[in-house]
DNA sequence: TCGACAACTGACCGTCGGGTCATTAACTAG
DNA sequence: CTAGTTAATGACCCGACGGTCAGTTGTCGA
């Protein structure tokens, strides 16, 4: 909750206080209960104030996503393009960067939940995010695994046609812990583990191709 | 729609009718958008019936749980307890029968996303799934790659213990067909194959373990 | 010091939808 | 046929909340 005088003019600085409080108000209440009301209150400002600076609620989720979200895979990409150790090591390195960003950072953690939630009602949100996000996740995972591939650390196969599904578990642990973290709480260290066990080494104790 | 005489009296068709209903819009709109009214208006009756039946919106979506997913790994239970051939075949047919019934279907498929989205605020609700589907889901995993080590079909190893992880690119298909299939279609049967494939093999073409 | 401009406020409006309950009518036992 | 029972109805109630806007006040240039 941001301090002040009441009134006091800060037309810069309003944009991101408030966006901050939203993220809070989101994190806490998820997209549809959270209230634009509580929202200007965590901001120290009134109702109509959030109207000033953004139109709807979507508006407001749709900046979040940019302003937050974005970063996380900029950096992946940055660590990717100048990396000079093993494919693998890289590979280890995006998925534990990606399990420290996106799963256990609550605000994130949040984020990606009400993509998945209201993903279909804000279809533009879900364009921008597959565009901006997705395609180029993908294309840095499909170029990890190439490099692989030619230095004859990885084999050819399925699965570089469908590179998502190497970081697929860690979307099941978010899920997991936003669901069932109350019932039983999820070892995240211990998924994690397993899960780069899993897709570097598979389950055969003999491969046959 | 259900079709009849206005103010007929079917007390003992009702629950299911209603159920019916409340599947479909469910599947539409969402937990969230689904109106009670149009609950009704789908089963053919007055939104004081549905009341009748079901004391509120919460409640109808535990009997759609209870009813609709349940059976889904019953089966796959039963499958389980009567194999005769390979482990890896068996991981392979209940992997495939999980996508057919879970992915595939737009009615559970939904109730999954459902589950998702306010899995947190229907704290019974999540409770209740994980006592009675993933517990005995993940016990079924565990079960068949004991048996598996056992034979030698399998390797030791941290997936052993967080035997999830094996279905887990399973809830990434389906929240892409969720989220993003409007923007791309997901290839579901190649998705299914690569994601065999890599729990299976894994990405490394000399496994050292 | 004093307009005038624009940031800020919050009471208010309209809508929406979950849930209630007095009323109606289908069925049934006698 | 009738009276009692209870399934079914839908108009209504009411709280919630997104969004508006006339009015208020801080700020700044002249």
């Amino acid at each position: 909750m941001v301090k002040g005088k009441p009134r006091e003019r800060r037309k810069d600085d309003r944009p991101a206080e408030i966006l901050q409080a939203a993220v809070d108000e989101f994190a806490e209440k998820g997209f549809a209960n959270a209230k634009i009301q509580s929202i200007a209150t965590r901001a120290g400002v009134a109702k109509g104030t959030v109207y000033l600076y953004y139109t709807t609620k979507e508006e407001i989720f749709e900046a979040i996503v940019r302003d937050r979200i974005q970063p996380v895979f900029a950096m992946a990409s940055a660590m990717s393009e100048q990396w000079q150790g093993s494919q693998a090591d890289l590979l280890r390195q995006i998925i534990t960067h990606f399990y420290g960003q996106m799963i256990e950072n609550d605000e994130r953690r949040m984020i990606l939940k009400t993509l998945i939630s209201e993903g279909e009602r804000f279809s533009e949100l879900a364009a921008f995010y597959h565009r901006e996000i997705l395609v180029g996740g993908r294309k840095m995972l499909r170029e990890l695994i190439r490099k692989g591939i030619e230095s004859g650390e990885f084999r050819d196969g399925l699965y570089a046609k469908e590179p998502m599904v190497l970081v697929a578990p860690a979307i099941h642990a978010a899920i997991w812990k936003m669901t069932f973290d109350s019932v039983e709480k999820l070892n995240t260290r211990r998924w994690l583990e397993a899960h780069l066990e899993l897709i570097l080494h598979g389950a055969l104790s003999k491969p046959s191709i």
